[in-house]
DNA sequence: AAGTGTGAAAAGTTTCACAGCG
DNA sequence: CGCTGTGAAACTTTTCACACTT
């Protein structure tokens, strides 16, 4: 396995940047998402106050999980009454950093790759795929026409000069370690990654996988 | 039936008399798909003996965390020396149902769908995709050559005739609910789900779901 | 009456620390 | 001595139940 640059750094303990976040699971973050996704819904069938339980049902969990999670960030919804869907929304928009649109970029536009790219789904949660970084830029081209696709080396220029956080990752799984310290130097704080490897990065960075096998794998497990 | 969406393993959870496997943390069993993989890297290496903090190292987790693990299914290390690759590793592959080629079908051969029939690692680890459904057949079939594409209408047969117990869901949002319904009477019992909807199956089903917006949303939380 | 906000209990998961085996 | 296996402790997350507000 390769060997990290940055292992030994985590032994002192430093003051961390997301510390005051913290105490918040990470999986009621996760459900934050949902929420909006169903208050989205609701605004658009005119729909404008809304209870934890009608909520909660929509989102697939219990009334009392729903307004424990809305309670980590504060206090939305009046008794006897609900939420209000609107202002509700906004709120935890505010909260996911996504007030507005938030670019990404995509390495290796591959077989996966280039799929992802012509994925609707990012753009209409609010992130922006501003451009494509591969080995072969002339024969992912052919296949990716709606961002640029740009060789490989250009990747930190790119990042130095254009305010992105955050990277898509696809890469085969023998470069996804290399290419992402790249990113990682180049001052990228985010990756979600689609290989099937553990990757060490810095503490200040998130790294969130999606391992395409493993979940399939998962499922087998269940099936009789 | 409320059900977590974030609860990757929507499991059963009705007293079954021969469900020995239920006291094993859901997190376990992810990680039980880790380890195989790294003792397959390691075997390829003419490693024959590893002990819990290297495997542990290369897996990403603590040490103590890999054994509690292992034991939940049994022992197989040798105290002073560690565990054997091979054995290990069948025996994970056993437990998780993989010791044959399991059989998938894909339903939604669109822009995700087909790139993940193109997708290598679901064969790497032991999954056969053996044919993929679309309302478009003639129209998915020009990218997708590797597999048969089918007419939507035949799922049902299909899957009565063939000895085939997980599919992969990736049609739009829209339309999940109902092509789930209809794999769910046609006897599938894992569905691997794309669409960022929630599924409503019978507990006897799992679902486990990849939403791709979601994570990356989920790392705009994280990022300054 | 309806429905939120929340402390406290329960459930689930990870980590520790060390006894015990090869 | 080195390293597994494991009970108990620590920690995290979910669920419950009800006081309280509109």
């Amino acid at each position: 396995m390769a060997k990290n640059p940055f292992e030994r750094v985590v032994a002192v303990e430093i003051p961390d940047p997301k510390a005051e976040k913290l105490d918040i699971p990470k999986k009621a973050i996760y459900r934050l998402s949902i929420y909006h996704r169903c208050l989205q819904k609701l605004l658009g069938n005119g729909v404008d106050m809304v209870s934890s339980t009608t909520l909660a049902k929509a989102a697939g969990v219990k009334p009392a999980q729903l307004r424990k999670d809305l309670a980590y960030f504060g206090q939305f919804g009046t008794r006897g009454l609900g939420y209000p869907v609107e202002l509700l929304g906004n709120t935890i928009r505010e909260t996911l950093g996504r007030e507005h649109l938030q670019p990404v970029i995509l390495v290796g536009a591959g077989n996966l790759g280039s799929a992802l790219l012509r994925y609707p789904g990012f753009e209409k949660e609010g992130f922006e795929v501003v451009a494509a970084f591969d080995a072969n830029p002339e024969v992912a081209r052919v296949r990716v026409t709606t961002v640029p696709v740009m060789a490989d080396g250009e990747l930190e220029r790119f990042v130095t000069e254009h305010p992105v956080k955050l990277a898509i990752l696809c890469v085969p799984a023998e470069f996804a370690q290399s290419v992402a310290n790249r990113l990682v130097a180049a001052g990228i704080q985010g990756v979600l990654n689609f290989s099937p490897i553990v990757l060490e990065v810095p503490p200040d960075v998130t790294v969130n996988n999606v391992d395409l096998a493993l979940e399939l794998e998962h499922l087998g497990y269940f099936i009789r």
